[in-house]
DNA sequence: ACCTCAATGTAGCCACCGTCTACAAAGCAG
DNA sequence: CTGCTTTGTAGACGGTGGCTACATTGAGGT
């Protein structure tokens, strides 16, 4: 095996990914520093070189969530040859599906956001949110949803999802329901935010 | 002063309420057992003669934090001279309000949910959350909601007001415009659930 | 080729934390 | 009064995050 040298080469971003992992697998609280630096193969303090305490860290794995619910949405997204319904409801299951499987991730990414010197967090969340707009905006376009701001007709039905995200994650609602529930959500969403 | 006695007589009761006010105030990370102990004036293995860990404390705090909310909730609710709508909204608006106001408190009552052994805190939150059944059922009764199971109704709605309160505390959507977010989703969410 | 120097990793320390166990004090039931 | 249970105390252990001083490395200028 090449035995890596003194200096690692690429510490920055395996950390996040280890810790990425364990955040998802075992929780935001059971990550430690030391832990990681240790499945790592580092030295518990080479980790600071590169983030400069635990919430830095957890502000950089937030960012990646962002950026990786990002790529997701864009994906639900791509494909524009259904109606505007059925690409709402693709979307909706897109942005759910990432909640349910990434619970802890989304909390910390949602923690950062009213964290101080969290800018990098906060541009990425817009980045990851841009999507969602653009949707608001076509559907308004085709009649689908009410005109007017599309803030005041997108955040009701924001709301619902991610608060439905939420109960999921939380037990509140079961797991075995998502789908139904989605469908729920998306059609009371859509009624909610059709013109009148 | 009289100095108290080598026993406390109400350590647990103590231990809770200057847990809650710090947890409201600084965050559930805050929390230190030993640092709560030194501010009651204890030794730092006390609390362990009533809380078995870290955790089982947490969980008593869930607990007390459903009942607050249940109480909230049922005053919101009391008054029964209004429209459906009306309450509607005065139910939404203390419930965002306990949201935004206990924003730590309430992660860590969902925190709660899925956790094993903790079946009081399922039992408190099925009793918190009581009094907005009954309000989809009268809803329902006076026309104003869909007919058909409360669950498939109420849900939508309920996902819409934590989902708000959520993306509030988040400081995704700014507390200054609370009110008007309120009235929007409210609004959103009666037109979705509305007979059809 | 050499030398400097910034970047990166290491080793050791500190205070703090949660938990455990052994012990002391207080209340209570007979 | 006596013994038992409850409640609080004292001290120890391993683990953690953060800090500082030091070691190693690689890259850029001469």
């Amino acid at each position: 095996m090449a035995t890596r040298a003194y200096h690692h080469g690429n510490l920055r971003e395996e950390l996040l990914d280890r810790a990425e992992r364990t955040v998802v697998e075992q929780g935001v609280d059971a990550l430690s520093l030391r832990e990681l630096a240790r499945e790592v193969g580092v030295s518990h303090a080479a980790p600071r070189r590169h983030f400069a305490d635990r919430d830095a860290l957890l502000d950089a794995l937030a960012e990646q969530g962002f950026a990786r619910l990002g790529v997701q949405l864009r994906g639900a997204l791509l494909p524009d040859d259904d109606a505007f319904a059925a690409r709402y409801v693709r979307v909706a299951t897109a942005y759910v599906d990432f909640a349910t499987e990434h619970a802890e991730l989304l909390a910390l990414m949602f923690r950062g956001k009213q964290r101080p010197g969290a800018e990098a967090v906060a541009v990425a969340a817009d980045a990851a949110f841009r999507p969602l707009f653009g949707l608001v905006a076509e559907g308004q376009a085709c009649g689908a949803l009410a005109a007017g701001d599309g803030e005041d007709v997108g955040i009701p039905l924001y709301a619902g999802l991610h608060g439905l995200a939420s109960l999921l994650t939380a037990g509140v609602l079961p797991a075995e329901r998502r789908g139904e529930l989605i469908e729920g959500v998306c059609a009371a969403g859509l009624r909610g935010a059709a013109p009148r």
